[in-house]
DNA sequence: CACTCTTGGAGAAACGTATCTCCAAGGGCT
DNA sequence: AGCCCTTGGAGATACGTTTCTCCAAGAGTG
């Protein structure tokens, strides 16, 4: 069987192989033609389920397994989603560092196996001794900074692009994204109506859109109800640096009687601070900070955290990037992103479509003052919503 | 220049494409061949600086991509590696849930980086559509459980398989693991020189590796220093189950007064137990348990913990993998592993090479008595080291 | 001058698949 | 009988690289 496929098989000048069985030396030993052998095994093609089976058979029984390689190459399609993560400094990867990563990803890589795909984990830097070697079909980008030069070679280059977080200034296929400033004002509202007088601010120096749009958000709070600013900020990925900025912001001559941390660790960070200055939580200080982590369900006491929801999110961004990737080529045949290059798309028809996502604030001790201290003249005007 | 390498580009039947720019376009514009310009881009062949440099400028001008199919369909090289992770139940994977497996991962990413290489998650649930589909260098699988299907066949394909944690009795090229039992064996005895009289574990009823070796380990203790074997097992990748098994570890009418609880959330869990039934730590009980999880430092009390240091063995389990896979093709151009074929290579050349890492012990306040309250006759005889 | 050696580079053969085109044979219909 | 339609399948091409082989022209050397 083996010699006759050997010997059947075209193999002008190598003599001869041990190598994996190909598709040629299924369709030699089955007595049928290459196409037949594609045709069998993908279900394409017009055959009688005797040949099929016949083919499949001799497959099976040769370990035949069709080189992904060459696939690829023929069908320009590999399977392969990139997504990106943020690198701080130099090695670390922080796709596991905060739980909201964590979750994003692993949703991500769930919804993409579901799908058929797998997911490549690459670095966000642009160096392009990894990217380039890899076919992606598509790529999901944790959050660009702005005007992401990564980002935007790849959209130049043709693959689609779905970010998490809203892109600043780079054009993307589609982005998902929470809808921060009404998070941030849902919490300022729940902070006042449990009595806070003067809410601060804990937050980062980066320039990624989720700190961006949640300072904003907040600023413009305290510009509409007439607070002055209280916040602090530092560089979210240095873990020691939240407990000195943490420790700054209840040091301040105006210290804040309720803070909002825009990072997973400054609940801990700020109940230690808090607790280093006599401060008790929540009689006199209201706490809150975003994090999907629940160890803040089992702290003394309790925090609220606001949740971004971070599955959800990682299942849409991918389901979305996939949505984009199909519907190129499968459907019409016609390719739409070459009949509308970046450069049009972005003028011609507008941004791309975003998606606003909910999120979920969790209420817990933290935040609510047994006996609030007043009742009367909330800060924020009642009649604005 | 685009309109004179689309002439002089020999493109038979398909008139003309505005696909991106190949190699063929590249060297019509450059006025050189094929062949110099992948020695121009590449580094290799004999070519002068100067011609060197003006094809990898119409390189950069044409904006020339590599197709990544291409190259590995020609080289049989794609410079990636699959990263299985467990997968408890359906759908979510274990990659992210444990402080272990993400750190794991996250190292594994940075070194796999680090070497021109890039990671792809993959299930380790053997279903071949995905895995099928890539093209893999190499792959890392966690902790396969006895006789891993996924496993062999990887390994029967010709695929280098490292793996970490020992394999139970699947053939692998390589395995990296910590000493797991000489880790146990050190906690029994530095709890039993804290005052410990009766050791309890607290284990899982799966079949990996960490599990069984860490057990076996335990009633291997208990046996030498005559201790009965106090211990419940439970699910570990069900969350709420650990904290039932605590509770019932704690209710035993043969109640230990130490306890060594072999995952990550144990220690609240026991610790959560001990409050419920008025147990003091350390001074009731002696609590350590194997974490990466520096939540266990602020704890109260802290809490002793044993780290197995995922970093290092994930930095380790990537670089042994692409040793194999760089050492058998670029040396002498001899196939090790078709050499050696798997079945020759089990029974011939004896187990696959593996490595033993070290563990750290981080001594912390709950396993360590104010008031021994026994400082004659440990439990361990003192003759046995 | 005849020769070898080096330099610079071109040609063409793979890599293994998917798919487009085309063909032969048979069967039913007018 | 002539024609068309369906079935079953073969041939050939292209996907875009890398690389092996080979060649021409100069440059040194006796």
């Amino acid at each position: 069987m083996t010699a006759a496929a050997n010997q059947s098989g075209r193999r002008p000048t190598t003599s001869r192989r041990l190598e994996r069985a190909g598709i040629r030396d299924v369709a030699a030993a089955a007595g049928v033609s290459i196409t037949t052998v594609s045709d069998a095994l993908n279900g394409k093609g017009r055959l009688p389920d005797e040949t099929r089976s016949r083919v499949r058979e001799v497959a099976e029984r040769l370990g035949y397994r069709p080189s992904a390689a060459a696939r690829t190459l023929r069908t320009g399609r590999s399977g392969l989603i990139g997504l990106t993560v943020t690198t701080y400094g130099e090695e670390p990867f922080t796709f596991t560092e905060f739980a909201y990563f964590a979750e994003m990803a692993r949703a991500a890589t769930s919804a993409a196996l579901g799908r058929g795909y797998a997911l490549v984990v690459l670095p966000a830097s642009s160096r392009h001794d990894v990217w380039g070697n890899i076919a992606l079909d598509g790529t999901v980008v944790i959050d660009p900074p702005d005007q992401d030069p990564l980002v935007s070679e790849l959209y130049r280059s043709g693959v689609p692009v779905v970010s998490d977080g809203k892109p600043g200034n780079c054009p993307v296929t589609a982005w998902v994204d929470n809808d921060h400033e009404a998070a941030v004002l849902g919490i300022l509202d729940h902070l006042s109506e449990a009595g806070a007088r003067r809410i601060g601010l804990l937050t980062g120096t980066s320039t990624d859109t989720y700190t961006r749009l949640s300072t904003e958000a907040y600023l413009g709070w305290c510009a509409k109800v007439g607070q002055e600013p209280v916040y602090e900020a530092y560089p979210a990925h240095d873990p020691a640096a939240g407990a000195v900025a943490a420790d700054r912001l209840l040091a301040r001559p105006d210290r804040p009687d309720a803070v909002y941390g825009l990072f997973d660790p400054n609940g801990t960070d700020l109940l230690a601070a808090a607790r280093r200055y006599g401060l008790r939580v929540p009689d006199d200080l209201l706490l809150v900070c975003c994090s999907e982590s629940d160890v803040y369900a089992t702290t003394e006491p309790p925090i609220t955290t606001l949740s971004l929801k971070p599955r959800r999110i990682g299942t849409t961004v991918v389901n979305l990037l996939i949505d984009a990737i199909e519907g190129v080529d499968s459907g019409t045949g016609v390719d739409i992103a070459r009949l509308f290059p970046p450069r049009f798309r972005t003028a011609g028809t507008g941004p791309p479509p975003g998606t606003l996502m909910p999120t979920e604030l969790i209420v817990r001790a933290s935040s609510q003052r047994r006996s609030p201290r007043t009742t009367v003249n909330p800060p924020r005007p009642p009649g604005e919503v």
